[in-house]
DNA sequence: ACCGATTCTTGATCTAGATCAATAGAATTT
DNA sequence: AAATTCTATTGATCTAGATCAAGAATCGGT
């Protein structure tokens, strides 16, 4: 249950067995089903969650009740609502199950926890969040400067494979573009 | 000189006198014109860059050559091409003083160097990072949800001195709008 | 204190992409 | 395998905000 996230820590640092023991413990794990929620607006988000398996998306309401999807989540991605999460208050995001998943879950106490008693947990997240702002820059660009045509080009050739996981009109969203838009840019016309 | 870096990093994390001459010596400082550049598009960003005294801003050029800020720098924040120094790549960005100013710069080598060095800096980027991506989710979101005027509102409450030291064009474009519509918004027509 | 540079405002017009509507095609559920 | 729900396509129309244009106000360098 823990091999995707033990893989992607050892991809930043390494760890001992006695470390990885420590940090299984500080999680628990999870199964959700297709359509699920991890979490609903308004409610604080009390885990950082791990996808070992399946895929998530998060997602807040605008006043018109369009929904924007801010992060898919599939194996290997970290989801949560951060600003929530850290400072506990009540998130403006959902997290709903796009697939059947299986995820690790860990909370703010254990967390900070985590942090302080095996340091290369504290590099380790350095480093993932250095990565998530490289990537968050990027998007943030993209989403200031490109046109619709570009911002679909630009996601297909970073995650070719989202097409096969996530319908379009999820894609749409999370481009903040219409679903139309998207089929007419694929076709052409 | 170090002043202004060192109650940022002290709001994280307590440091020696020891770790503070180290750190000290792994930054250059740099005095730099209002209209001068740090880094130029095209460039590889070879400073992680703190502003002591003064603003900066970094922004990129669209296909059209319009240009698109993506931050503001004053006391107290730090600014770079982040992918391009992380991943020594050309630089997307450019970042230019709007007023003259004050910065301590640290290469890529002392960079890492400090974060072995001394595990307290690791901690330090790791909450600053941490802040910066609740803060670059946030604006995501309302790039993506927001109107015009709900974006604009946003920044005033969340950063109103801002108004006092940026000119408004230059807001327009950290937003993703014309000048003009920021000027009707303003005057309410 | 002046002169050229920026910066801001206001109105007229244009356009990329949204919204609306209707149909068809896929998946899931029963 | 029928029914229901979800997803994609295509055309017609609409709109928020961009662009263009021209004048007014403000700034900053000498």
């Amino acid at each position: 249950m823990f091999q995707v996230l033990f893989s992607h820590i050892e991809e930043k640092v390494q760890l001992s067995d006695a470390e990885k023991a420590k940090i299984t413990s500080y999680f628990r794990t999870k199964k959700i089903k297709r359509r699920g929620y991890i979490l609903m607006e308004g409610d604080v988000c009390n885990f950082l969650t791990f996808v070992e398996r399946g895929l998530l998306k998060s997602a807040n309401m605008d006043e018109k009740g369009n929904e924007h999807i801010s992060l898919f989540a599939w194996e290997g991605w970290w989801i949560s609502d951060f600003n929530s999460f850290i400072h506990q208050v009540p998130a403006v995001l959902s997290i709903e199950a796009i697939e059947d998943s299986e995820l690790l879950q860990i909370s703010r106490d254990n967390y900070e926890k985590l942090l302080i008693e095996i340091p290369l947990m504290e590099r380790y997240f350095r480093i993932l969040y250095q990565n998530s702002l490289v990537t968050k820059d990027q998007r943030l660009i993209s989403s200031n400067s490109d046109s619709a045509e570009s911002k679909y080009l630009r996601l297909v050739e970073s995650m070719p494979n989202i097409l096969q996981r996530v319908p379009q009109n999820l894609i749409a969203s999370y481009l903040g573009l219409a679903p139309e838009t998207i089929s007419r840019i694929k076709n052409k016309r």
